[in-house]
DNA sequence: CAACGATGTGTAATCGATTACACATCTTCT
DNA sequence: AGAAGATGTGTAATCGATTACACATCGTTG
């Protein structure tokens, strides 16, 4: 590989003008210019960033934890990060947790070895050691989707969005409502959108009937299972409507229904949240909520930037959503 | 930050001695080891990279240049390679091209500079400026899903695919078979697959009419607009079948076959190629190859690692597929 | 014309790790 | 007992960049 050493030997000057070149600070006549350029483009030289980061401690790279890589929330909001990152030169390192909350602080030490000039959380589960660790980090830290105590984050608005939609559920005249939920584990997903649920049910005076409730694991077939689940446990009293906490567990609770021969949403209607691809083509379409998950991604890569700058930003944030209202309530 | 002379000091040894009981070669006493095991834990101390990589010339970090980041094969592919990397302690690098031939030259060089221990080109246009840059890289790179010359590479089986599902098409009787494919500046997508189409139909002595080909830009719109303009261009004569290089514009090209009355398959049949997701939940539900990206991500990843190692690997393989028949047909 | 700022370049220290080499001590074997 | 090997540790060079500092030259200004 050939080195500054080498470039500046070539070019008959010291590497310290070559560095200077490089980074376009200090004087070099026209002449080195010339020369230097003309060699390194010979030679395809490009400096080492090991050698840079090391000395100036900044690696142009910023690290992203994400609970699962291949779903499409995520790769969604990573396209976002991307979008404005590339616009400043930076690079993104990904790491993938597999929802183990171990590996979310394993990879929070990793990144900090491996210099990152910033990290986005995506995390599902906030313990007090994951606080403890990013307080301890010399490395800005925002987290998106999730509230995390101390440092800035953009959360989408979970509890609004789901009010909004058993509204709608509530609005077309359904009493009896089902829950497609997940593990409460999951602070945002399983915990604040079940309990908007609950808080309407129980602000229009409609019982919550504990077997219209079922948990689900974000996956399709798990939706469809929540949902046999709740019409086959109580065969004389079924719901008129479930309000499904993702798009792909509602999907599934779909799929079910449709071969059990009930018609969505004449007999039993279904709502989302998430705005996947497919909700729109599935029939009948999907009634959602779109999270703008791009945006968040540009918007968090936005909040990241600037707390690197040592920006006195915004803490928290929402991010907006907007329900899409379609053929399946 | 604390370094490994910090650590050092406080052990009461040397640097040397801190450093072999990191990387566990050499001797280390007992006693040593656990007094700096012992600061290490107080500290939380983290080596960093960048020293280490600059003096190894290895960073733990593999470079992968997608064309496109928000899309279901790209999620499927990464997760894939993710999976092998992880189990080495290994890194990913994102990059990605936005499908500009330029960026994948830039990128290459970039991730030189970041000294990747080696590279995964998801490329669509193979130049020969690329093929040049490739040569002179240092670095190992191999290619998934197109073939690139010099380099081992992994790719799907695009002709034998496209034939068994013209195959396919033809088994159930269809002579009037239409296509919506891509620009062939792709040459697997857009080049290959028409060619398989086109060898079917000759083969079979089946007239290859023009206005039954149209154009489309990987997108359901365009998959919509595409099948809009096969149907309306001559309405005397229309198609009883189109097969669609890719999923996602087979499912805009049957939400226009929808739209307009026709019935799927009977009055026309769709096939499409990427088992999207939610061709499977679509109605009536698409028939469609897998690729299995995932697996080939896997398998891309393990023919880097085998080529980072030096190994004489297996230079050109082609990836299995399968048929997944549907209602769409 | 003396002084000063702008321009252009080089010397050498530095960032934080790894590693070849040297040296000391302790075991073990013949 | 003496040699050979195993064990344990430290010294110092090195990787490839950046940058403070020093110095030289040139044009301009009062």
């Amino acid at each position: 590989m050939t080195t500054i050493n080498d470039i500046a030997q070539m070019a008959g000057v010291s590497r310290t003008t070559v560095s200077r070149f490089l980074n376009s600070n200090g004087y070099v006549s026209q002449e080195a210019r010339e020369r230097i350029e003309q060699i390194i483009s010979e030679t395809g030289y490009m400096p080492s960033q090991s050698a840079k980061s090391l000395r100036t401690k900044k690696t142009g790279v910023i690290g992203i934890i994400l609970p699962k890589i291949s779903t499409e929330t995520s790769s969604r909001v990573v396209s976002g990060i991307n979008k404005v990152m590339k616009k400043k030169g930076m690079q993104i390192l990904l790491t993938d947790t597999e929802l183990d909350p171990d590996k979310e602080i394993e990879y929070l030490r990793l990144l900090k070895s491996r210099q990152a000039d910033g990290i986005i959380l995506l995390a599902t589960n906030i313990g007090e050691r994951l606080q403890k660790e990013i307080e301890a980090l010399p490395i800005p830290v925002v987290a998106l989707g999730q509230e995390v105590p101390g440092i800035p984050s953009l959360t989408y608005a979970d509890y609004d969005a789901s009010s909004d939609m058993m509204q709608l559920l509530v609005g077309k005249d359904h009493k009896k409502i089902g829950f497609i939920g997940v593990s409460k584990t999951d602070p945002a997903v399983g915990s604040i959108r079940q309990k908007a649920y609950i808080d309407v049910m129980e602000r229009q005076g409609l019982e919550v009937n504990e077997s219209w409730m079922a948990e689900g694991d974000f996956s399709i077939e798990s939706g469809y299972e929540a949902m046999k689940q709740i019409i086959t446990s109580n065969r004389s009293e079924i719901p008129s409507a479930v309000f499904c906490v993702t798009d792909r567990m509602a999907t599934g609770a779909m799929e079910y229904l449709k071969e059990q021969g009930f018609r969505v949403p004449e007999d039993i209607a279904v709502a989302g949240i998430g705005d996947a691809v497919m909700s729109k083509y599935i029939t009948p379409s999907l009634t959602t909520v779109d999270y703008y998950n791009e945006e968040a991604g540009e918007a968090i890569g936005e909040m990241l930037l600037a707390t690197m700058e040592g920006k006195n930003y915004n803490k928290k944030m929402m991010h907006k959503y907007r329900l899409i209202k379609r053929d399946s309530v």
